[in-house]
DNA sequence: CCCATGACTAACCAGTGTTAAGTTGATGAA
DNA sequence: TTCATCAACTTAACACTGGTTAGTCATGGG
């Protein structure tokens, strides 16, 4: 099964360079401005190739949908170990920004850019987000229980929180952050979360 | 003068008639989706007609954010009249959402969308958007003197508010908020700015 | 009657997604 | 070793779309 597995291999592997290319053209020119023809000059390979990966355009950018979506799930979980409610949560906070700092790429797609068609909703993709929001609840009620945070609507707290978050993210991603000198971001950005989210720690009584 | 001057009304309206025809497309069918010939189409001109009272499609987009800027300064001015910095301060925070979810063609244009040029920075576009941060600042600091607030980093706090509403604002506008059944998002939202902002009030001593 | 002005027609040109048809080189049976 | 097969890959084109412009025409003021 030797050559049967080394072309599997193979397969996987251009794939992956497909994908990997798109995103950083994504990256660079951000957009709908990545074009086959763009990915297909940069892996040095013809545009009709690609149709052997993907069954088009739109299925590269579902496909690195779903992967941002499970780096994102994964770059989470860390905070797992955390005992801690509070400090997870902070935490967690803290991660959310790391993640989309890091992959901003990434973040922009699932996030901030206009869907690779809207309709996919209910889907799994959205499962995969949904997850991660679960995830977020569950922290927020674990403050709550604990006594680090009244007892509101958990909904709401957590649309709060992710909302703060995404805010600051996509507000440095998309560039509309002129008055914040570049490398002092990362200070602002956690001081921004003390300011909206440790100070409003309450005591445990 | 009559000519002269009726040619000249007529004009003005012919430009109107372009942007608002280019910020209705854009609220339907969004992002670069808006093209000359879709706006010719609609207002039943020729597309060439369309150079006549603009350079080019980036003229178009430019004045429609200024024009953006310009209202979402007016919308905001609404609230100088309230003397409590404190209720000043929520207040803003309901009319940027206001905005946000009454203009969402506007906002997008202004916060969110990749900016049609990203090098137009220091210039007066952003001297527009920095106008309005400077009166959230001043709010903020008003609240900080009247101690509503404790007396903290002000462009943190600044920042951290922006993110905060410009958050829920792009979540909403750009479709992630799915677990929310739409009728229930102005509710929400208000509850969310309770949340963030309300219970984060320090009595005054 | 002249011609400036506003508008239109038609086309150009550069892309873009996509596909049909051909090429080639490795694979594995005869 | 030979050679049909087949998958990977390419070429070339199709069918659009979009911004933009050159050339043309009608109308109404002077």
């Amino acid at each position: 099964m030797g050559i049967a597995e080394r072309k599997e291999k193979e397969k996987k592997e251009m794939r992956s360079l497909i994908l990997d290319t798109a995103m950083r053209l994504f990256l660079e020119k951000g957009f709908e401005k990545v074009t086959l023809r763009g990915i297909a000059e940069e892996i040095e390979y013809s545009p009709a190739t690609i149709y052997l990966y993907f069954k088009d355009k739109n299925d590269i950018l579902f496909a690195l949908h779903t992967e941002g979506f499970e780096r994102f799930y994964r770059h989470q979980q860390t905070i797992r170990t955390i005992k801690d409610p509070w400090k997870r949560l902070r935490k967690h906070a803290q991660a959310y920004m790391s993640f989309a700092l890091e992959n901003p790429e990434y973040y922009d797609l699932m996030f901030i850019m206009r869907g690779p068609g809207e309709k996919i909703k209910a889907d799994r993709e959205w499962g995969a987000g949904m997850r991660s929001y679960d995830f977020l609840k569950q922290n927020i009620q674990d403050c709550m229980e604990a006594g680090y945070l009244p007892r509101e609507d958990l909904d709401v707290a957590a649309f709060a929180i992710w909302s703060f978050t995404h805010g600051m993210a996509s507000l440095i991603i998309r560039q509309r952050c002129g008055m914040i000198p570049k490398e002092a971001i990362p200070a602002v950005v956690n001081a921004a979360v003390d300011f909206m989210i440790e100070a409003r720690k309450k005591q445990k009584q």
